[in-house]
RNA sequence: GGAGGGGUACCAAAGCGGUCAAAUGGGGCGGGCUGUAAACCCGUUGACUUCGGUCUUCGAAAGUUCGAAUCUUUCCCCCUCCA
C-alpha cells in the first residue's frame, strides 16, 4: 500500500519521523505533489550535512514530484536557534544574497532541471517576510501561537535548560519558518516539508499554521540526523567542512572525503549518498568482500551526483596512480613556481610555507622533523633543504605530506 | 540592587611572584602497525630563527616589582545565591 516514493524514502533510511505517513502516501499514490526543504544561507556553499537533503530532493524528482528549494534569504538574518549552543553571527543581506547565488550553483548540478515537470523551484523568503508589516504579522499570525507552547519546543528548552540566552529574535524563527510554510502551501501549492531531525518543531508548527489559517492538511517529514561511526557530525571534520561547492573543495579531495570512510559506515553511506538501489547494495555487499572496493564505488558514486562524472572518473584514476602504483595522478593540487625562483633557490621551507601547505614554517620544521614530508616519495630529512633543478623530473616532483596529502610542483 | 565564584592555548582544566610558551586530558597533526579503515603504540601541538636565541600569548587597560598568568586598581563579560 505504501507509495513507491515513500517506500525508497524509507528503504534508503532516509525517514526519521512523519506527520502522517499513510495520508501523505495516499496523496503521492495519487498525484504528484510540492515538497520543499529549507537551506541556510550562512556560508556561501552547503557542506555534506546537507546533502542528505538534497538527495531527497533527487529522489522526488525520480517519482514525478517537484522539489522547492527554499533559500532562506529572510530567516538567515535572524538564525535558526534549533541545535545551536549559542547565537549565531548575524550577516548583512549583501552577504546573504552573494551565498544564495552561489549556494544555488549545487543545485542546478544535481537536480534534474530537464524535465519541466519535476525541475525544482527556488524561492527566497526574503521576498515575502522582509516586507512584513509587523503588526499585522503580529494579529494575523503571531495570534495563532501561544507562549506556552513555543516554550516546549526543544529548540528553545535546551536552551533556556542551559541558561545560555536566546535572544527575541531568534524566539521567533520558528514563526517565521512555519509562516513560510503556509506562504509556499498557498501560493506553490506546496503540501509537504522535509528537513533535518532538528527541524520537527518547525515543521510541525507550519503544519499546525496551516491547519488553522487554511484548514487543510500539510505533511511534515523529518530525516535522521547523521553521525559518523567515531561520533562526529557528518561534514565538519578539523580540517574543514566538505564544501559541496566545486571552488571551496576539488572534486578529488571530495571525492577522497567518501574514499576514507569508516568501514561501519560504507553500506549505509551508499544508501544514503547514492543512487544504486537499496536491493542492489545488499547484493554488493554479499558479492564484494573487499570492503575498500566499497569505498571506491562509494566515492565514485558519490562524487559523480555532485561534480559530474567526468570529475569523478578523473580523481578516481588519480587516486589510483597515486595510491596504487606509487607515481602520481594528474589531478593532484599543482604549486607552480618560477625556473627563475629555482635556479636562485628556494628552501623547502619557503615552499611549503609560500603555497600554504601548511600553516607556518614551525609547522613545517616540525613535520620534517617528525618525518612526515617527501618528494618522490623519498623523506626529506633534512629540514633546510633548498630545491635544486635535479629534484625534479620532467619539470615536475611529487611534494607528500603525511601519507594523504600529495602535490605536485611544477617548474613554470 | 546585595553577597560570593570565575574568565588560562582548538576544547576542558591545573598553575596563583622567578625553574611558565604554561601540568594533565580530549581533539588535531606526523610516524609505526594496517587496508588511503578502526583499535592500539610512539612523537608532536604559539611565531620567527644564522638553532645561540628572539618576539607575541593566560578577558581589557593601567600600575607595583629586578621579574607577573600569578599582586594592586579600573573596566568588560559569565556563573551561583539573596532581594
Amino acid at each position: 500500500m505504501k507509495n513507491t516514493f515513500l517506500q525508497e524514502m524509507h528503504d534508503r533510511g532516509y525517514i526519521n519521523q512523519c506527520t502522517n505517513l499513510d495520508k501523505l502516501s495516499e496523496i503521492c499514490n495519487k498525484k504528484s505533489i510540492s515538497g520543499y526543504i529549507g537551506f541556510d544561507c550562512t556560508a556561501s556553499s552547503l557542506h555534506v550535512g546537507s546533502l542528505l537533503q538534497i538527495m531527497i530532493l533527487k529522489l522526488m524528482q525520480k517519482y514525478g514530484h517537484r522539489p522547492i528549494v527554499l533559500l532562506g534569504g529572510g530567516t538567515t538574518l535572524i538564525g535558526d536557534p534549533s541545535g545551536k549552543d549559542s547565537t549565531r553571527k548575524i550577516l548583512s543581506q549583501k552577504e546573504i544574497k552573494k551565498n544564495i547565488k552561489s549556494i544555488k550553483r549545487v543545485f542546478m548540478k544535481i537536480l534534474d532541471t530537464s524535465n519541466k515537470k519535476t525541475s525544482p523551484i527556488f524561492v527566497d523568503n526574503a521576498e515575502w517576510l522582509t516586507s512584513l508589516n509587523y503588526i499585522k504579522f503580529l494579529r494575523e499570525i503571531g495570534s495563532q501561537f501561544t507562549i506556552n507552547k513555543m516554550l516546549t519546543f526543544d529548540s528553545v528548552k535546551l536552551r533556556l535548560d542551559r541558561e545560555q540566552s536566546l535572544s527575541y529574535m531568534e524566539f521567533n524563527y520558528m514563526i517565521l519558518q512555519a509562516y513560510d510554510f503556509y506562504q509556499l502551501y498557498k501560493n506553490k501549492n506546496c503540501i509537504l516539508q522535509i528537513g533535518g531531525s532538528d527541524q520537527w518543531g518547525n515543521i510541525v508548527n507550519g503544519t499546525d499554521l496551516i491547519r488553522r489559517l487554511a484548514q487543510k492538511e500539510a505533511f511534515g517529514l523529518t530525516s535522521p540526523l547523521i553521525t559518523l561511526a567515531s561520533g562526529a557530525k557528518m561534514g565538519k571534520t578539523e580540517k574543514g567542512a566538505i564544501w559541496l561547492n566545486e571552488d571551496q573543495l576539488s572534486p578529488y579531495d571530495y571525492w577522497q572525503f567518501w574514499r576514507n570512510t569508516d568501514d561501519r559506515d560504507v553500506k549505509r553511506f551508499l544508501n544514503f549518498f547514492t543512487e544504486i538501489n537499496a536491493e542492489e547494495i545488499k547484493k554488493i555487499f554479499e558479492d564484494e568482500k573487499n570492503i575498500n572496493n566499497l569505498k571506491i564505488l562509494l566515492a565514485n558514486e558519490a562524487t559523480k551526483i555532485v561534480h559530474g562524472e567526468k570529475a569523478s572518473k578523473k580523481a578516481a584514476q588519480t587516486a589510483k596512480d597515486t595510491f596504487e602504483s606509487g607515481g602520481f595522478g594528474k589531478d593532484l593540487p599543482e604549486i607552480l613556481i618560477n625556473l627563475d625562483k629555482i635556479k636562485k633557490g628556494i628552501s623547502i621551507i619557503d615552499l611549503i610555507a609560500e603555497n600554504k601547505i601548511l600553516h607556518s614554517k614551525s609547522e613545517a620544521r616540525r613535520v620534517i622533523a617528525n618525518r612526515g614530508l617527501k618528494i618522490n616519495d623519498k623523506i626529506i630529512e633534512d629540514e633546510k633543504k633548498i630545491i635544486q633543478l635535479k629534484d625534479f623530473e620532467k619539470k615536475i616532483f611529487k611534494l607528500s605530506y603525511g601519507k594523504k596529502k600529495h602535490f605536485l610542483v611544477k617548474i613554470i
